[in-house]
RNA sequence: GGAGGGGUGGUCGAGUGGUUAAUGGCAGCAGACUGUAAAUCUGCCGGCGAGAGUCUACGUAGGUUCGAAUCCUACCCCCUCCA
């Protein structure tokens, strides 16, 4: 059915694995091949970049430019004062204001890759929730807006019975969660003719709220539509590694890391994943598909992947990089490579090497970085290190430079100074 | 309100006075093999410490004891049944 589409955008939206649940497909679809519309994707504040786990919807919103349509990105700047009811335990901080600010527009930064934004046609919007949510007044906002909330509907959204269930705290504060998420629908809607919102399908609950909301209140169609939940090939997270989340900032994730993640991902995940994060043209990747060469078709990904977000020429400084990390090559200077600075009097003669696998972040502490010393994981210069009272010296570094690793895939470089 | 059951390390789950920093599974990290994949095998897997060792941990707070995750008391939270 994915090829019957009358719109280009479902059809290749379908082709290429994006689409996992819709409240109605079929007029949305017609809707769409009529005239370019307005949607968006919301995501929480919660963080000063997004990840990887976020990049389907991302890369959702851009096919729907692509295709002329005009894409909004939602920061809830507004919702993440109070949190998503899907997060567990008790002591949640809540947000500072600045902090809040901060996040907002990092998340602003992470989008841009990918978006287009601006004021010419189908250009792209960031929106921030907090602009209408802080202004609410209660008594208007639960008159106006309370009683469009069939009690039953709210109790049996899959967040809150989950969090019922499994008796995780949960009170009146993130109960209004849902509520205000779907109130952020009815803004769009005014204010920008928004008539579609898109999301990961764990938001489907969210976002089918919203739907009925708006209709309920504009008497407009509105639709939702979600793209599947993505899980590796082994059943985890997508987008988590041993070092946490892969983000989407350059700042926060190394390109160089970055390109690994895509390069180091499971043989069966490769084409589903060349579909929805690369452009290629699927033709392309039917015939990478075929190929014996599995590996050709992981560096493409990671290749396209990371020009995408980190741009051409970072891709070129990652290949330096890549090729002087595993292959022996020349150490050369860019901030595209995990690198860190220490400072030369205060560690030479002085620090031993677990205190630099610390500082280098390639483990968490220092039991953790003895452990690996003595597994013979800790290489330090492509040796592996046995001492694990080694003082460094100025030996250890050549042209001011020494490179360390974690295994044999996670490595940095030292710079001294 | 009454009766019973339960809260253990990232997670699941053993353990009911003393070689218990706490069996085991999962997750994670490293080594071997390989293709920077998967599978498999091996080691590691609370903090600090070169080590001896030391500190912190079994819902919270006290208590008994030479010694407690294990016994007692109070409190908090959860589950099941009755009202």
């Amino acid at each position: 059915m994915g090829s019957s589409f009358k719109s280009s955008v479902l059809r290749e939206a379908a082709e290429r694995g994006f689409i996992y649940q819709s409240t109605d497909i079929e007029q949305l679809d017609a809707r769409l091949a009529q005239s370019p519309i307005t949607l968006y994707m919301g995501s929480d504040a919660t963080a000063e970049s997004l990840h990887i786990g976020h990049l389907v919807p991302i890369m959702l919103l851009r096919l729907f430019q692509k295709h002329g349509h005009r894409p909004l990105a939602l920061v809830g700047g507004g919702t993440s004062k109070i949190g998503d009811p899907s997060w567990r335990n008790t002591a949640r901080p809540m947000l500072s204001e600045e902090a809040l600010q901060k996040n907002t527009e990092g998340i602003r930064l992470s989008y841009r890759p990918y978006i287009r934004f601006g004021d010419k046609n189908n250009d792209g919007k960031i929106m921030n929730n907090a602009a209408w949510l802080d202004k609410l007044a209660y008594i208007p906002f639960v008159r106006d807006v309370g009683r469009h909330f069939p009690m039953g509907r709210l109790l049996s959204l899959d967040s809150v019975k989950q969090k019922l269930n499994n008796n995780l705290p949960f009170s009146f504060l993130e109960f209004n969660y849902p509520i205000l998420q779907a109130y952020d629908f009815l803004e769009l809607a005014q204010q920008e003719n928004c008539i579609l919102q898109i999301g990961g399908s764990d938001q489907w609950g969210n976002i089918v709220s919203g739907v009925e909301f708006v209709r309920r209140v504009t008497q407009t169609e509105v639709f939702a539509l979600t793209t599947p939940l993505l899980t590796t090939a082994d059943g985890s997270k997508m987008g988590k590694t041993g070092q946490g989340a892969v983000w989407l900032r350059a700042d926060f994730c190394a390109p160089f890391d970055f390109w690994q993640y895509w390069r180091n991902v499971d043989d069966r995940d490769v084409s589903k994943f060349l579909r929805l994060f690369t452009e290629l043209p699927l033709e392309e990747i039917a015939a990478l598909e075929t190929t014996e060469d599995i590996n050709e078709a992981k560096i493409i990904l990671a290749d396209r992947t990371t020009a995408l977000t980190h741009g051409e020429e970072a891709l070129q400084a990652v290949h330096h990089a890549v090729h002087a990390f595993f292959h022996g090559g020349e150490v050369i200077d860019s901030h595209h490579v995990p690198t860190f600075v220490i400072d030369a009097d205060t560690w030479l003669g002085m620090k031993t090497i677990i205190d630099l696998f610390i500082e280098g972040r390639l483990a968490q502490t220092r039991g953790e970085a003895r452990r690996l010393v003595r597994g013979g994981g800790a290489y330090l210069n492509d040796v592996s290190v046995s001492d694990e009272t080694l003082v460094l010296q100025e030996k250890h570094f050549s042209k001011g430079k020494a490179k360390i690793a974690a295994g044999k895939k996670r490595l940095i470089y030292v710079q001294l100074r």
